[in-house]
RNA sequence: CGGAGCUUAGUUCAGUUGGCUAGAAUGCGCGCUUUGGGAGCGCGAGGUCGCCAGUUCGAGUCUGGCAGCUCCGACCA
């Protein structure tokens, strides 16, 4: 490509934004913006997106079958799983009164596409002959994010490849689930980002007691905090963390408890600052409510309650915390109040392992506008005999199992892979027929790589104060060839001679061959866009019959004589 | 959804206590000159000052509402 033909060179004055992938994709002329959290992709862009989804295509055709999926569903698909009424829905209907004349319904712009296969495989898939099925497809995703951020790395629209795998039973499905892992660590070994993404426990959700993983990049532009256990070499999720608080010093004699009036100190913050005591002398209580059972579930003033950890130690998977309503049936004060003392016998009371030192401690006093002070243990509350983890994680917190402190790092999640097991078959009553006639759920499973992120995060960990590194498996030209001087001169007739011969040798080049640019222009433009290679052909180097070659990696530059040039390895 | 900031030329931004024909830089077009780190000179085109309403003799500037963008937080199976 010549660069006087290119659309969307680069704008050296573009406004400079908080994250290095939006500042240099958009300086760059890689991407544009259409509106918060939607980009289009300019030609630059949309040369590096292809490769990345090619190198994806490429694993993930040796273990499964590329298919397309629609990007709108009707409303039916998302009701049969209870979540037509998700926050993350877009949702579209005729424009106007003509259109929803001719069809009034509501569709579904697709944010991922559980929904949208399992029926599909269904219809196709009755015996268990039929199964493993492996099938993925790269596509637009639509989320109507709560605050779209960080450039290309979260937005409302971008594309993903979504692979979904179709078993018979667990044991298939974890094998399968293993050879997809596998499969994700050569994509991201393959674009270049292997040493720095690893692989994180997460979540599996409400339905699953296995975890999903995560794979994570270490960015510091990335939303997610990832803790390092090195004693077991496990990257952890916040969410999922084993988390111990650290040793705090609280008094060894206990004082009288007493209740304090304080109107309206609701919230933690308010409540340290009117008592002037240590928010690690507080506890906080929530009630929660499952179908059977409720809970008032306590965490010491620092923390937040972890549902994920919360759910799986109480084993009810429809906790919520109580409406109003509750909260003053159970503790006979309005919300804010609630204590662990004196509760009624039918509320379990779950304590953090948090709250087992403590002496002298601040509770809700279960009465509105009055708070307890130097509760204790034993004396006014029966300690429990089990404390839990239930808090999420602070950076600061140790491993209950080494007493050490983890190693915390920012990181961008690039890909996560997830066993479904049977959430999805059963919404969809998705069974198939044994070998002896019986009929039995099908497993799945679900593994996702956003490739429009990873154009953003690769942005953000490949880059330096002059613009984008890209690595050369995902570079948008694998040369970027500058001529030196007017069309008359020499060293355009020799650049233009070379241009067509590494083209011909099938090199992606890009060469600059404007008349009316600066060298140092071009060289700021060559450094922006990032190519791998650069080659510059001018009067000087002519004179020594050579080219100048430097990478994009490196700060000199070599010559090399120009007959060698073709046969050079970019 | 809560908080903060912002919205003026293609782009990045100035624009004072309300006051004459709204500015700079850059980009763009033409001409000349120039080619090893974002050159120089000259001429030129380019604006519904986000939208709606209000105050005023007069609004880019003040007030109210709305929308959009950025950041922080909440949220993110």
């Amino acid at each position: 490509m010549k660069y006087s033909q290119l659309f969307g060179k680069p704008k050296k004055d573009a406004k400079a934004y908080d994250t290095k992938n939006a500042t240099y994709l958009i300086k760059g002329g890689f991407v544009d913006q259409t509106m918060s959290g939607v980009y289009k992709y300019l030609p630059l862009g949309l040369k590096v997106l292809n490769k990345i989804e090619q190198i994806v295509r490429q694993e993930m055709d040796k273990i499964s079958q590329e298919m397309l999926l629609s990007a709108l569903s009707p409303r039916e698909l998302w009701e049969t799983t209870n979540r037509a009424e998700i926050d993350v829905l877009f949702k579209v209907r005729g424009a106007n009164e003509a259109s929803r004349m001719q069809n009034d319904s509501t569709y579904i712009l697709n944010p991922t596409h559980e929904d949208n296969i399992t029926p599909l495989v269904q219809r196709f898939a009755k015996s268990y002959k039929e199964f493993p099925i492996a099938l993925y497809q790269i596509q637009n995703k639509f989320r109507n994010e709560a605050r779209a951020k960080s450039g290309v790395l979260r937005g409302r629209e971008f594309r993903m490849k979504d692979l979904y795998s179709f078993h018979t039973n667990l044991e298939d499905l974890m094998d399968y689930y293993e050879i997809a892992k596998q499969a994700y660590v050569r994509v991201f070994e393959r674009l270049g980002i292997g040493d720095s993404t690893v692989i994180a426990l997460a979540s599996g959700g409400d339905f699953t007691e296995n975890y999903s993983h995560e794979f994570q990049t270490f960015c510091d532009a990335g939303e997610d905090t990832i803790f390092f256990d090195e004693t077991e070499n496990i990257w952890y999720n916040r969410e999922v963390t084993p988390a111990k608080a650290p040793a705090y010093k609280y008094d060894t004699e206990m004082k009288p408890r007493k209740d304090v009036f304080g109107e309206n100190i609701v919230s933690v913050e308010k409540l340290v600052e009117f008592l002037k005591i240590p928010i690690e002398t507080t506890i906080k209580t929530l009630i929660y409510t499952s179908k059977d059972q409720i809970y008032a579930v306590a965490v010491r003033g620092d923390y937040e309650v972890d549902e994920g950890k919360l759910k799986k130690v109480t084993g009810k998977k429809d906790l919520q915390l109580a409406d109003a309503k509750t909260i003053k049936q159970i503790t006979g004060a309005e919300v804010g109040y609630a204590g662990i003392l004196d509760l009624p016998e039918s509320v379990e009371v779950i304590c953090d392992e948090a709250l087992s030192d403590m002496v002298n401690f601040e509770v809700g006093a279960n009465k509105t506008n009055y708070h307890t002070v130097n509760a204790n243990w034993g004396r006014d509350i029966t300690k429990p005999s089990q404390f839990f983890d239930i808090k999420v994680a602070k950076d600061t917190d140790l491993n209950p199992k080494t007493g050490k402190p983890y190693q915390i790092k920012k990181a961008a999640e690039v890909g996560n892979i997830f066993p479904l097991e049977t959430k999805f078959s059963k919404a969809f009553n998705f069974k198939y027929v044994t070998d002896n006639g019986k009929e039995e759920f099908v497993y799945m499973g679900s593994y996702g790589i956003g490739t429009t992120r990873l154009v953003g995060v690769i942005a953000e960990i490949m880059s330096d104060d002059k613009g984008l590194v890209w690595p050369k498996q995902v570079a948008p030209y694998q040369v970027h060839l500058i001529s030196l001087g007017k069309k008359s001169e020499e060293s355009y007739l020799k650049a233009e001679e070379l241009y067509q011969n590494l083209k011909s040798k099938g090199i992606d080049i890009l060469w600059d061959d404007r008349e009316d640019a600066s060298a140092g222009e071009k060289f700021a433009d060559a450094d922006l866009i990032g190519v791998p290679t650069r080659l510059v052909l001018s009067k000087k180097t002519l004179a020594e019959q050579s080219i100048e070659l430097k990478l994009r990696t490196d700060n000199d530059s070599k010559m090399v004589k120009l007959d060698q040039i073709l046969e050079f390895d970019f």
